[in-house]
DNA sequence: CTGAAAGCGCTTACAG
DNA sequence: CTGAAAGCGCTTACAG
């Protein structure tokens, strides 16, 4: 029924090898003659071949896919940089295999042993928290992998990541200027150096402008279900604070879930300043004079892909050696 | 540097095979000792030892994997399908790798002979319009493959669809109880079997409440930069038709593009009445009041996967018999 | 110009 | 209780 080469070969009385050949497009390198060439060709299409690609990995020891870990592919962010990065991919030859890890180390942990079973060349991965242990193992074994979004500042891997600290401090220095003076920050998974680096560039924006910091501003929300959690937490900073006039939340998810608080709250919001990291398109109709530094999607993509790309074909060439380690770091743009 | 079954063997000096019936967890089955399962347990964990899925697959012909097509990832609506696909696929034992159409059935082509190439045991697929030739092929060669969200009515195929002409009659019906009489839809791809369904059921609302149609109130924007397309459509509706009264959305990202305008234009949306086929979240913020027919997605999700995985399994034991096919109309829920 | 043969890493009848 | 052997469908040195 569905066609192998070993078909073609035996409709044509050639050998595996020559049918290989033609259709591996090496037929002129083995100057096997145009008529052979063609009557392959005729015959595959014929009987409608299409190779098996596992087979072929399994000789060659490469798929040509890279596998893609997120956190979450119904966030904004990640479908964008998952359909960037797939067509940077496309464009260097590789597909893309996608794993949700829901931010839980335990799946992330299971993806990227699933991805090696499956054989892929390389991993791009925003990490959760305490994956560590699967990192450096991929670390000894040399397998091509890049981290975007998030990374581990003590250890020496490829990276792709935002200017966090800088964008933070940019969108906070532009509310002082618009004459804030009681900005709130909203945050959620401090733990994690990207939101560590947003809150630094929070403080030095408002302590440069001789604003003291005041922990009643401080909003942290808990990751889980951060669509309800972030209630008791303006709630409460509404309270301490009545006279706060601007909010800066360190990422578009929380910033969405507060609109929503104020709506159900019926709190009027048409007073306040607001800035974000990352848009989504709704915030220009909610709150159209927000400011906001939107990822570099397309260079996030492009760079990781193309990192991992070249560690894929050293690897091929230099065998087991040390890689050279890229790490890049990008910029927000503002509007 | 690699484990592998025969590095395995070689360590404890027994056979490949004997390997291979523990850690397949076939041991005991198999009678063999405990002793020695033990020994060679232990020795796979010593050596970090994963099996290669790819040489696996080729051997017994599947690969527990399923490919799910969508035309677009950053698309809320099938990011969130995606995601269920995900877990209901997961709990049935496959892995799920998506591939993002973009509406083109060239790539959709594309990525079906990608697809099976990689030798995915079945397909889930949200088809574009001209792609029959695949689906033929898909057919006669008795592929598992499910539909959803849009299908060939011609077709004798599995599928999962939505009671679109019901969803759409229930909203516009609404909006003429709230007092509508002059309810625009705002639409696109209308060639497609779903689409036009959404506009026979706001048709037939309309006319069942005595009210005539009015073309002018018809806005088909292309779908291609519909967010730019839909201006001069909202322009020229809101001209021909100065007292319109409402908006029936026949999709999300409609809806959004429509609100941007109306931010854009300075357009007071307060007096009109809108509702649509599936929400987003940032919905409930820019109009409360919307009438939402929320798609099932999780609904869709289990029922493709289920189906799906019926397939596969007839398949391995039927052999190339005829399919039972399958054909699921799901309801929206409405808020 | 073309082919026989080995091998990628598994699984599984078959044999003892 | 355990193993030798064939085979999944390719690719590619090697030989002629």
């Amino acid at each position: 029924m569905k066609a192998s080469l070993k078909d073609i070969a035996e409709a044509l009385n050639v050998s595996k090898t020559t049918v290989s050949w033609v259709l591996g497009g090496k037929g002129d390198e083995r100057g096997i003659s145009t008529a052979m060439q063609d009557k392959v060709c005729a015959m595959a299409k014929k009987m409608n071949y299409q190779p098996n690609l596992i087979a072929r990995s399994l000789n060659t020891g490469l798929t040509s896919t890279i596998g893609l870990i997120i956190p979450d592919i119904t966030d904004s962010f990640y479908s964008e940089v998952a359909s960037s990065i797939e067509k940077s991919a496309e464009r260097a030859g590789f597909y893309v295999m996608i794993g949700n890890s829901e931010s839980n180390p335990e799946r992330e942990r299971h993806l990227i042993q699933m991805f090696k079973a499956k054989q892929v060349d390389g991993i791009v991965l925003a990490p959760t928290k305490i994956s560590r242990v699967e990192i450096d193992r991929l670390m000894e074994e040399h397998f091509p992998f890049v981290l975007f979004d998030r990374y581990y500042p003590e250890v020496k891997t490829n990276y792709v990541i935002v200017d966090n600290g800088d964008s933070s401090y940019r969108l906070v220095k532009n509310m002082v200027g618009r004459g804030c003076r009681k900005v709130a920050i909203i945050t959620t998974n401090s733990h994690l150096r990207t939101m560590n680096m947003r809150r630094e560039g929070y403080s030095n924006a408002l302590l440069e402008s001789g604003i003291e910091l005041d922990t009643n501003l401080y909003g942290e929300v808990g990751f889980n279900d951060y669509q309800k959690g972030i209630y008791p937490v303006l709630d409460r900073i509404l309270e301490q604070v009545p006279d706060v006039d601007g909010f800066f939340f360190t990422t578009h998810i929380l910033c969405l879930a507060a609109f929503k608080y104020f709506h159900d709250r019926h709190v009027s919001y048409a007073s306040y300043e607001f800035s974000c990291i990352h848009g989504m398109p709704a915030f220009q109709c909610i709150a159209p004079s927000m400011q906001i530094a939107r990822m570099p999607v397309e260079q996030i993509a492009e760079e990781s892909v193309n990192i991992l790309v070249k560690n894929i074909e050293f690897r091929q060439t230099h065998g087991d050696a040390e890689f050279p380690i890229h790490e890049v770091s990008l910029k927000c743009t503002y509007y």
